[in-house]
DNA sequence: CAAGTATGCTAAAAGGTTTTATCTAAAATT
DNA sequence: AATTTTAGATAAAACCTTTTAGCATACTTG
């Protein structure tokens, strides 16, 4: 919103527009243009009904009483604010308090379903509670994420939520130091004591598996993407560990790290499938894995759920529209966001408190749908 | 990042850090903690270096040559700079210059995969051109829209992206008169004289109607949400269009808004499909009701293509995973983000020259796919 | 009646920038 | 020699709040 810097400041009570007309005609001729409505301020306020900016701010922080002023006053003040529509700069008040109220989320992708649900939780949480949420993604790279963090950090943001990329233990270590609030989710850092909220990967990893085997699966793939970040090392040793109790073959696909540019997971998936004819369960450790797997299966004519059947990590409105509907393990979108909006709001509300972490796991719920044979 | 208000500033050149060892350990055993480092402002600086803020200032802000600073100090400072990794407050600079570097993305639902895309693209050009980005939904509630758009005017944000609700016509005209930059995009509002980017809903629904008509349909049905918004009224108009200038029955169905509590679409388009057995095609106004369509459509054993051919408005990564392959309208999400940020980075620039609105509409790609019958 | 307390309000600092106007000393021009 | 220009720098205002400390005046209290 800006204004011209020639202002004249006219008091609302006693100005007689047309004493002003010949001269903003005037301006106008010159170039300048004429504003008719300046944002008005505290100090406009205490101007026009003539007292004292502290008496203003006491009374707009509700603090009038307390603080001894008349209810006479109190009235019309008021009274002018409602009447000029004053609201306080934000801006202000974030230098003044040092807080912004504004809280980033860092994603790794905030197109991707499962972020852009969290997000719309995490939305509606914060602004009950009066922050706002800038977003980012990182696309799990660490250089960007370093760089966003360093930029939110003179944005003077109140807190970060993170979905941590490799090799971002020092800034996540150096926020926390700095007394940011930081809640990881999705997945979390060994190396940094920082508060996180995740889900139990390896529980699932192993019940999902279980599950294949239990529906006679004797030949399992696990797809995956290269990756030593915690939650894909947790579906994996799930997975390893329910493997290893029973009798079956297991084989571990790691998909290369893709560039757009590359050959796709899909072509990779296709050929994996073709070299081993055998496999007869496949445990996909993302749904977008999934989808892609699903794809190849359906080229190769491989049936599901009758010669391969499958399950997806993180389940997905279309596992159950797809035919056959597909069994996906269902992270807790909901409570995952609740539980990290509370954790960040004590953060916020515990600073200078010391820092405690928070650590939460939260059981996902597996569902079961190759039964359902439509 | 709070600290403490007793404050002892520390010249790092010149001081001993045993010599303040003794009371540190005093203070702490006090309750006090002491923070090893206090944000360095631009007023360290100056003291720190003997030199003025102004200084200071010219230096960072690149205009040492043009103000004549010599380059003696600004090396000097630039060094010091560099040392403790001074990075300018952004809060204070959004105070001084009324600039905030904030564009706020109002969407109908950041969840919503359409939402999501978008809001990713317009981050990524939004944060080349050092802008970040406040999401939130309305749900396309005006009340929330309204409430949404206020306080977003005392965070002095730079600009609204917004997907505009029902009646929202004078809070978006105030945002105007008020010099705010406003783009609108997915639909728009004939009363209001404001930018806009959205894509030929009229057109592409002409198409693919009469893409169905061509496939052989004799008894087209539209289904429609109740909404009088601009992107469902064309899509309307552009189906009515091509089924009167050919001779086939047409049935238009609109979904009553729905509250979550309520009966599903999943329940209300079985029941129209039962009733209109003759039903030969479906245009489906919006990606969701496709969904929610083709799964009363298999309940009920119609096949697609064979008894019914189906397309659906606003493409998806899903219709060409689902078998059969589902034709489908596919908006240029990445032009039209694209343009999004064009137009609101140049209103950007050019406020202060008065306000002449731009208004585009992109085209769109019919993905013709039940020919692949695979 | 002196001392203390309650009442009603305000001045001024602080938060971190940017920018305008100004200042001094030296150099260049009359 | 007197005047103007230039180089090199700076003080201070402005952006808009919040909050601490304090100032009169009027009322209690011992």
């Amino acid at each position: 919103m800006p204004y011209t810097k020639i202002c004249i400041n006219l008091n609302p009570f006693s100005f007689d527009f047309n004493l002003l007309k010949p001269h903003i005609a005037l301006l106008s001729e010159w170039g300048f243009y004429f504003m008719a409505k300046k944002r008005v301020s505290i100090k406009d306020i205490a101007k026009a009904l003539g007292v004292s900016i502290t008496t203003v701010s006491f009374i707009i922080n509700g603090k009038a009483r307390e603080q001894r002023i008349s209810d006479e006053v109190t009235q019309k003040v008021k009274k002018y604010i409602k009447e000029v529509g004053y609201k306080p700069s934000h801006i202000a008040q974030s230098l003044r308090l040092g807080k912004s109220k504004i809280i980033v989320f860092m994603a790794e992708d905030i197109s991707n379903q499962f972020f852009a649900s969290i997000a719309r939780f995490i939305e509606e949480r914060a602004y009950k509670s009066g922050y706002k949420i800038i977003y980012c993604s990182t696309d799990n790279n660490f250089e960007k994420a370093k760089e966003l963090i360093s930029t939110f950090k003179r944005r003077n943001v109140d807190g970060f939520i993170i979905t941590p990329t490799p090799n971002i233990e020092e800034s996540i270590h150096d926020l926390i130091e700095e007394e940011f609030p930081v809640v990881l989710f999705d997945r979390w850092l060994p190396e940094v004591n920082c508060s996180y909220v995740i889900v139990e990967n390896k529980e699932s990893a192993y019940e999902a598996t279980q599950h294949l085997i239990e529906e006679g699966c004797k030949n399992l793939a696990f797809v995956t993407v290269e990756s030593d970040q915690t939650q894909m090392m947790d579906r994996s040793s799930g997975f390893t560990e329910a493997v290893k109790e029973s009798d079956v073959n297991a084989f571990e696909f790691r998909l290369k790290f893709h560039n757009l540019s590359e050959v796709g997971p899909y072509e990779e998936l296709l050929d994996f499938f073709k070299s081993k004819k055998e496999i007869d369960g496949v445990f996909f450790a993302t749904n977008y894995l999934a989808f892609e797997g699903l794809q190849a299966l359906d080229t190769l004519q491989r049936s599901i759920p009758h010669d391969v059947k499958v399950v997806s990590f993180d389940d997905h409105y279309f596992f159950n529209l797809y035919k056959p509907k597909i069994t996906a393990i269902e992270q807790p979108l909901e409570l995952l966001s609740e539980k990290l909006m509370e954790t960040m709001l004590s953060h916020l509300d515990e600073l200078n408190l010391g820092y405690s972490p928070v650590r939460l796991v939260l059981p996902n719920k597996l569902n079961k749908r190759e039964s359902t044979e439509n």
